[in-house]
DNA sequence: TCCACTAGTTTGGCCACTCAAACTTCTGTA
DNA sequence: TACAGAAGTTTGAGTGGCCAAACTAGTGGA
């Protein structure tokens, strides 16, 4: 009897099923149609695993093909694809205009933090972003934050700044923590 | 002939592994030993998949067995439990006193971002978490966020507001990426 | 017309992770 | 002391994800 892993059962779909999707989407988008090479090359696996992976997608009904066999994204397809993108541009926009990260360092973060974010908190990101346009005292607040960096005293348990290289640095600064739900 | 993934070879460790080494360093704190049931509990595997783990933390030098036969972490493994909680907690900060998420919500968003979170930018998120309480600015200003929901006209692209119940949402309200690093 | 190249598919195989269930080992108590 | 139950290990198997390489099928020149 074939097991489905009761775990995924109530996940959505994992960080290679949105970068199948989302490569779609990006490539329909500035071309009008996704090759199975072209999405191997923006995902950066190589086209047999593209053209396995398609047709699982197919299979759960995340994407189609058209007359050309060229795959589409089906309306629940494009929710992930068109989800995971935003969630992706609105991290972006926290790390580079809140946290004052570099475009670059900020785009390899995103590229995580995208598969993991949920709904709900990436949608509070954004009003942090924008609050920080709007607001005046935040926007004054966050431009002098963007100089700051904390001083630690030696003596305290925070090592973040007297240490150098590879360190536990911020984790030894707090406690082990009370509050926790179940690894996911 | 063998063949390692090469792609986890410039990997850090997988967020399984996180998973059992903060574990075993949780327990030992908490009580003194890790026992594999503990473990498994902890985790939210069977005993058999903690078992197996850790002979292949132990085969990568993170984990090793006192004379009770009951593992503990090497100075390696031991990095890897604290960096992870450090970022755990660090992001847990963030969320609830920046973002003012509820604990519960902030608990289980915290536990995905553990896994993802650069050691840099929970350091930048653990400056800003500081810096709202040593900044009389910034923290009114925060305080003035945790009330203020943004508001999207229905005439532009931003439908967040508008749209009930499974959304697009913010993700109609940004361009398609330009800059974008390879997905990892 | 034929050939080389490109796109796409299929096959065989590997790794990481997990489970269920059988099995072994230990330990406290009747 | 003997045995039930708990702790731990091993085995067989499944899933998801990936690769290399062989294979198939178009297509644009020479």
């Amino acid at each position: 009897m074939p097991r489905s892993n009761p775990a995924r059962a109530s996940l959505g779909p994992s960080a290679s099923t949105e970068h199948y999707l989302r490569a779609i989407l990006e490539l329909r988008e500035e071309r009008g149609y996704a090759r199975v090479v072209d999405i191997a090359t923006r995902v950066g696996v190589t086209k047999g695993t593209v053209s396995l992976a398609l047709g699982q997608l197919a299979d759960r009904g995340l994407v189609r093909f058209d007359a050309a066999r060229f795959p589409i994204l089906t309306a629940t397809g494009r929710r992930v694809a068109a989800d995971v993108r935003g969630r992706y541009t609105i991290v972006l926009a926290f790390l580079t205009q809140v946290l004052g990260l570099p475009a670059e360092r900020a785009s390899a973060e995103a590229c995580r933090w995208e598969h993991v974010v949920s709904h709900e908190v990436a949608d509070r990101l954004l009003d942090l972003v924008r609050f920080g346009s709007d607001s005046p005292a935040l926007a004054k607040a966050l431009a002098q934050f963007r100089t700051f960096h904390r001083h630690c005293s030696t003596e305290s348990r925070c090592n973040t700044c007297a240490v150098q290289g590879p360190v536990e640095s911020y984790c030894a600064i707090v406690e082990p923590l009370k509050v926790r739900g179940r690894h996911g």
